[in-house]
RNA sequence: GUGAGCGUAGCUCAGGUGGUUAGAGCAUCAGGUUGUGGCCCUGAGGGUCGUGGGUUCAAGUCCCAUCGCUCACCCCA
């Protein structure tokens, strides 16, 4: 038997409510926020990524699909939005269209990792990027937005953790001091920790080991070391979290694994999801775009894992759908009259309402439980003495009532299905 | 890439110490009299017991390999 390739899956039509009611709400909030819809190709040059999100990533490293086509090409199925839209963004020169552009995204994502709770190889993000303005505000606005994302669906079990990265210079000013703080300890830092220090010596931070955790204890604060912008604007970042309610904590530890964040970072995460609790991670990225071949321009911006939101809404219950309803389910008494049925059928539906009737020819019992099965809100026999009298006999599935109804007179039927 | 657990009908699972035609519930389909649902009753279809090899007179049941799934590490949404 062929199967969907590892870490992949089918999204099967029981659970496809949960998704439509997801991606209405996603694209109803962002839209009040006044923010427009981007979509670009599932793949890129895969340059695109190297340079973008960093080459010392785990993600380029390790994680990506990537593939030579047939002219020779060095392609990549997008592990992520932000590299794209930034593409498309100078591409397209919509920095000179408006000052600030603000753009959200719902898409397919790739990374070749080894599937998980809430990790799959081909998974959905939606997020947003702002991108023309280094505003504090903005910042607020992308914690905003996907907290009342989450919010709307009914979770409660979250919490917000933001952070500060500060400005490249005062990053790498606090990286040397960390190095320092930790040359005499490193032999007795875990094995993964140890090539940390090496290759990327912020995610020390992200150890889980607490033989780790307890050599950190002490070690020098990043906050400490922020420039004083990047200092200001994480205090008009609090502050304007406070006006909005929104809990937060901050988190000097939250370093973010890509290489393109500055200034403030977040995550919102959600303990009901196993081990890969961020549902959500964002922050600001000033140098992308020049570092892309534009013009030099402050940003920022989101992305959150629809799996993984999802899989928390289950878990937590948070919010419930309505059953499937048709409208009506057309049963005939005598198999000679499907082209009757058909016509009738088709008529209704060109009014919009959902109809279905039996495309075999099976009993009018094995009728009537399909159309209870298919939870229909009225069932209509066509046949019988009535049908010879030009009537049709309508039946509403919840009380058992029933009422014949002239077949010249398909008005009163679309009225009384209309309520 | 590393580690652990698990693989029996569409789904959830039973199948002491190996022994005749592998079971249940749910789901599916058909019936329960003449043209009518949800409950109930009856019956039917559906499984190379993940795959391959080995031990044995005999394996779903033991051993090995392999594939797949799940969870965790790593990393990330």
């Amino acid at each position: 038997m062929i199967k969907a390739v590892t870490g992949t899956k089918d999204i099967l039509p029981d659970e496809i409510n949960g998704w439509y009611y997801l991606e209405n709400l996603i694209r109803q909030i962002f839209s009040s926020f006044n923010y427009k819809e981007i979509r670009t190709p599932v793949f890129e040059e895969t340059i695109l990524f190297a340079r973008g999100i960093g080459e010392e990533t785990d993600i380029v490293g390790k994680e990506m699909y990537s593939f030579t086509d047939r002219g020779g090409e060095s392609l990549t199925l997008k592990p992520e939005m932000t590299a794209p839209v930034v593409r498309s963004y100078i591409e397209h020169s919509l920095g000179s269209k408006q000052q600030l552009n603000k753009l959200f995204y719902i898409s397919p994502m790739f990374r070749q990792e080894r599937p998980q709770a809430g990790r799959f190889r081909q998974f959905h993000q939606f997020g947003a990027e702002a991108i023309g303005s280094s505003s504090p505000i903005l910042d607020v606005e992308m914690i905003q937005m996907a907290y009342q994302i989450l919010k709307s669906l009914g979770l409660k079990d979250l919490s917000v953790k933001i952070n500060s990265l500060g400005i490249p210079e005062a990053r790498d000013n606090y990286k040397s001091e960390l190095k320092k703080f930790l040359a005499d300890k490193k032999d007795k830092l875990s094995e993964d920790s140890r090539k940390r220090f090496d290759k990327n010596i912020l995610r020390i931070f992200d150890s889980k080991m607490e033989s780790d955790q307890e050599l950190l204890a002490d070690a020098p604060h990043l906050l400490d070391y922020l420039d004083a912008e990047s200092k200001n604007d994480f205090e008009q970042v609090q502050a304007l979290l406070k006006i909005l309610d929104i809990p937060f904590d901050v988190d000097a530890k939250l370093v973010r694994g890509l290489d393109y964040y500055t200034k403030t970072t977040f995550e919102i995460i959600s303990s009901k999801v196993g081990s890969q609790s961020a549902l959500c991670g964002g922050g600001r990225y000033d140098m992308l775009i020049e570092q892309l071949g534009g013009k030099a321009t402050p940003a920022v911006g989101f992305a959150a894992g629809m799996e993984r939101i999802l899989l928390a809404c289950e878990n937590e219950n948070s919010f419930t759908l309505p059953d499937d309803k048709i409208d009506l389910y057309i049963i005939r008494l005598e198999k000679d009259l499907l082209h009757n049925v058909f016509k009738l059928a088709s008529d209704l539906r060109d009014q919009n309402f959902v109809i279905d009737f039996d495309y075999s020819d099976r009993s009018v019992k094995a009728q009537m439980r399909e159309a209870n099965k298919l939870n229909a809100r009225f069932v209509l026999f066509v046949g019988g003495d009535e049908y010879k009298d030009g009537l049709l006999n309508l039946k509403y599935m919840d009380s058992g009532q029933q009422q014949l109804i002239a077949l010249n007179d398909i008005e009163a039927l679309i009225k009384i299905m209309s309520k």
